[in-house]
DNA sequence: AAGTGGTCTAGACCACGTC
DNA sequence: ACGTGGTCTAGACCACTTG
C-alpha cells in the first residue's frame, strides 16, 4: 500500500501550494499555520524548503511569524511592492533625455528650528544647504531642495556641489542604511514655479527623502516634479 | 603559527562585511566578485551563509548575480524602498478615522478603444466600469474609478458593490500575482473636484495601479487624493 | 566544457517570547 | 519551561550561460 502523497521539492512549489491554501480558504487570515516540521513532512521537504518558503511570504506580508508564537495569515489584506529610490541623473538617462545639473544655491547654516525637529537634530549643530536644478534636454526635470547634517557628514563642507550634485555625491560618498521616503501632491510656489517654468499653483510630484547612517541623519530632500512626471514601481 | 582571521559567521555579518568592502571599494561598481566558495574560505563559513547574505544583497540592488557570469557589484548607484499596497478602509482606520464607502456609479460596458489598450484587452470583451468614494471621518479621502475585467473575474457580473468597495472585495475574491503601481500628481477636473471636495484645479494625487492574474488583466484603476494625503514607504 | 550561482537535505544548536 | 522560528553546516546535485 503506496501512500500517494504530492510532493513539494522546491521553495517555489511549497509557497505555490501555501498561496493556494490561504487563496481557496483552507487557511483563512488570523489563522495559525502547522509549524515547519509538521509542513516539512506533509509536503515531502526539508524544513529548511518549507523555511525559505515562509520566509518569502512572510517578507511579502502575506503571513505574520513569530518565534514560538507560530505563523500565522496575516490578517491586513495587503501587498506589498518595491521601487527604486531614483538619481535623477540615471532616470534622466534612462529616458533617453540628456542630463544637466545646475547649482543654484549653496549655504553653511544654523538649522532653523523646524528644520530641527524634522531631522532630529540637536541645536546647535551647523547644516548646509543646497538648492539645484536638474535638466532634462534642457527642460527643467526637478527641483531639489537637501540639507545635509555636518555631524554626520563633516566632508560635505569641503564640497561645493558645482559640477556634482548631491544625490550622486552622497550616494557615492555616505552609504545610507535606512531610509524613509514620502510621496504627495503640491501646488508650486513661487520659487518653485519659476525654477520649474510653471505657472504658480500648478500640481507638482513631491517626494521627500530622509536618511540615516549609524551616526544619525545624514540629508533630509524635498525634491519638485513638473506635472506629467510619474514614478513607476516594478514588481 | 595560528593564523588569526576574522570569521564572520553569521550571514549578517557576512552581509555587513561585504557592503563595507563596497563602500571602502575594495570592490567598486562593475568590478567582479569572488566567487561564493572562495568567498566562504575567506569568511570562515559555510557556502550557504555567503549564499544568503548574497541573495539579500541582490535583492536589495546592491550587486547583481548570473550564473556562471558571477556576482558583480551593481553600476547603478541606487537603492530599493519598498512600500504597502494600500486598501482604503485599512488606511484609515490605520490614521484614526471613521470609514465609509459610497458607490456613485456601476455601469457594464464595452471598453472605449482606448481602455483596450491600456488594459491589453481584446475588443469585444465586457469590462465594470465603478466609481465611488471612499470617506475618512465623513471627509472625502479618495476618489476611485475602476474597471474591471469580466474575462478574468465573470463573476463580478453579479456583485453589486453598493455595501463593499471593489479594492476589498477583489482583494478576497481574485488574489493577483502581479500589480504595477504609478504616482503622479495633477490638476482636479471637475468631476473629480466636486466629489473631493475641491477647487477646480486643485492639486491632486494619484496613484493608478494594474493587477494581473494567470488568466490576464484583472483591474485598472486611478485612485485620487485630494491635497495633504501622504504615501510613505517603511524601509 | 566548465565554472558559477541556485537549491535541497539532514542534522544541529540557539534565541526568543509565549504559555 | 518549552515549542517555535532563525540560522549554520557540510555535502550534494542541478541549471544556466558564457568562453
Amino acid at each position: 500500500m503506496d501512500e500517494k502523497k504530492p510532493i513539494f521539492g522546491t521553495y517555489r512549489a511549497v509557497k505555490a501550494e501555501i498561496l493556494r491554501r490561504i487563496r481557496v480558504r483552507d487557511w483563512s487570515p488570523g489563522i495559525l499555520l502547522p509549524p515547519e516540521t509538521e509542513l516539512a513532512e506533509d509536503f515531502g521537504c526539508a524544513r529548511a524548503t518549507v523555511n525559505r518558503a515562509m520566509r518569502e511570504l512572510a517578507d511579502e506580508g502575506i503571513v505574520d511569524r513569530r518565534r514560538r508564537a507560530g505563523t500565522r495569515v496575516s490578517e491586513a489584506l495587503t501587498r506589498r511592492a518595491r521601487f527604486d529610490i531614483p538619481l535623477p541623473k540615471t532616470e534622466i538617462k534612462a529616458l533617453g533625455g540628456q542630463y544637466r545639473y545646475m547649482l543654484i544655491d549653496r549655504r553653511e547654516e544654523y538649522p532653523s528650528p523646524v528644520l530641527c525637529s524634522k531631522l532630529e537634530l540637536a541645536g546647535d549643530c551647523r547644516v548646509i544647504h543646497i538648492r539645484a536644478l536638474h535638466f532634462c534636454d534642457d527642460k527643467p526635470f526637478q527641483y531639489e531642495d537637501r540639507w545635509i547634517n555636518l555631524d554626520v557628514v563633516p566632508y560635505a563642507a569641503k564640497q561645493s556641489f558645482e559640477n556634482i550634485g548631491p544625490s550622486e555625491w552622497l550616494l557615492t560618498e555616505v552609504p545610507f542604511l535606512e531610509a524613509k521616503v514620502t510621496f504627495s501632491a503640491s501646488a508650486a510656489d513661487n520659487t518653485i514655479a519659476s525654477y520649474l517654468d510653471l505657472e504658480c499653483g500648478a500640481p507638482i510630484f513631491i517626494t521627500e527623502r530622509m536618511t540615516w547612517s549609524e551616526k544619525g541623519v545624514i540629508t533630509f530632500v524635498q525634491m519638485s516634479y513638473p506635472p506629467g512626471y510619474k514614478l513607476t514601481t516594478h514588481l
